[in-house]
DNA sequence: GCAGATATCTAT
DNA sequence: ATAGATATCTGC
């Protein structure tokens, strides 16, 4: 078998999650002598965890498409995995990215949401001053070599209660799981890809913003209307962090800033126009009034 | 029992650390169907298990000496531990700080190291610019709350294989630990504070550089001779990581500095006095000349 | 939402 | 040794 149109590693990775069942239900760290310590809810923590427990799904999702599975072994390199074809067909590498955050609920009514509604979250989606800008910097080979680049992201509560007892691998009924109510998508990182940063110091791109999670499974960011060259373009030229002069922070500004160079490649007005088209259909705005701020 | 002079963390730690005799061989991650999925040997992973490793000799030792054990729940909080005394003396709190980082080797000889050696390396001490320059940033409480800061370090190899084979619990032979040849120590946090920063972005304290634990585990860092007040004073006006004046970036610099300071409170003079004694004593390059000798 | 915290690493 | 990467969080 030979890769095609027809690997659709979102259709394939939804049906081995629910083939698979995965509970999620991680009590802790064991030792070589079968004393099992608790996890604290530590969100460096949590993140590893889901990205070791879905090596066995994309194991046999590499086996069955004729790619191998590699991970890439320094601590900053992107991506995650990558898929790479066994053909060695060039800039047909595939790669794919873990990301994690945790809900946290509203306790009182808030602008449109009620109390005991999640709070809208967002993803921090790697950073925008590295590869994106230098396409070799920290990341396993070339951007060039990538034909695409999902993310399976994931979303969980942390449990209130922390356990701290150690105990015997014989009790691990005894065990208070530190992650409840986990969620999980994938879909093309451009189509999740928001017009803010997801961080400050450290300049990571932002997800949308949103309190549900269908909205990233279905990859309605504006990005998914504008196109993953308008994201990569929008993205390696974001203000960086201490940049005096900030052209544009959102994608409005975005497009005067674009409209004012002389050496653009691509019409702006189709670019407004279909902003405009998301903004009407498919903005977050349009689900729930107010989640701006 | 009531807090008193004869609580030495350090020795009490030391203690305990010889009776309890831990592995640190933690095979992975178990499930409460009792999977076991294998770690890997990223750092913030194996920092977060040294961490929880030590839980219960730390409910021990604050047992035993009428403390309470607290553990800060939001992840960007100093310290990772707190010993609190049970009688609320104020100012008394005692902060303990988990710290790690791995081993690497020379592959060739180099400046004086043989091959094989192992390179020296250099903790990350916190930042210089939270709870030193506002007394109640990033920190529980309060910094004048603390009468002591430990920092206990570990020093580790990473496996060379990584083993990413999910293995039953009754299997635990079959994993090879991700972590080898651990080394802990204990100590103030000032007596192993260096002149240099750990990280530029995020504005880290760095330790002194060492190849040795001993020279750790004794803190013979330059604040050991000058004191921990003048650690506090000279990490609380180190530049900043954008500043464009770089007042200075050496101990020799930061003297200089201070006595053109019409505020000065301390003799410029005893303290190059003292870090000259500290030089020719304790430098690591002192050290470095009796080994070639 | 921004700015800068959490911890540690790596390329130059 | 420096500068900026890794991932994600939180106080204002």
């Amino acid at each position: 078998m030979t890769q095609s149109k027809a690997f659709d590693f979102i259709e394939v990775f939804q049906k081995k999650l629910t083939e698979y069942n995965l509970s999620w239900e991680i009590a802790g760290l064991v030792d070589k002598s079968g004393v099992v310590y608790p996890l604290g809810t530590d969100s460096k923590l949590i993140g590893r965890i889901f990205e070791m427990i879905i090596v066995p799904i994309l194991t046999e999702i590499a086996d069955e498409n004729d790619y191998s599975l590699e991970m890439p072994s320094s601590q900053n390199t992107y991506p995650d995995f990558i898929f790479s074809p066994k053909n060695l067909e060039p800039g047909k590498k595939v790669a794919i990215d873990i990301k994690t955050t945790f809900r946290s609920y509203y306790k009182r009514p808030y602008k449109g949401f009620k109390a005991g509604e999640p709070r809208p979250y967002v993803f921090t989606l790697g950073s925008f001053a590295s590869f994106l800008r230098n396409g070799t910097k920290n990341i396993q080979g070339h951007y060039n070599d990538y034909d695409k680049h999902y993310v399976v992201g994931f979303i969980y509560d942390r449990a209130v209660e922390q356990d701290s007892t150690i105990v015997k691998i014989t009790e691990l009924d005894l065990i208070t799981p530190p992650i409840l109510n986990v969620e999980c998508f994938v879909q093309e990182k451009y189509k999740i890809v928001g017009e803010k940063p997801g961080s400050g110091n450290t300049e990571n791109i932002g997800s949308i913003k949103t309190n549900s999670i269908e909205y990233l499974k279905e990859g309605k960011g504006p990005f998914s209307y504008l196109g993953q060259e308008v994201y990569e373009h929008y993205w390696s030229n974001y203000p960086r962090y201490r940049a005096t002069n900030q052209e544009y922070t959102t994608l409005s500004e975005y497009f005067e800033w674009l409209d004012k160079k002389t050496d653009k490649t691509v019409q702006v007005k189709e670019l407004k126009e279909k902003y405009n088209e998301w903004l009407v259909k498919e903005s977050p705005a349009s689900y729930l009034d107010l989640l701006e701020e």
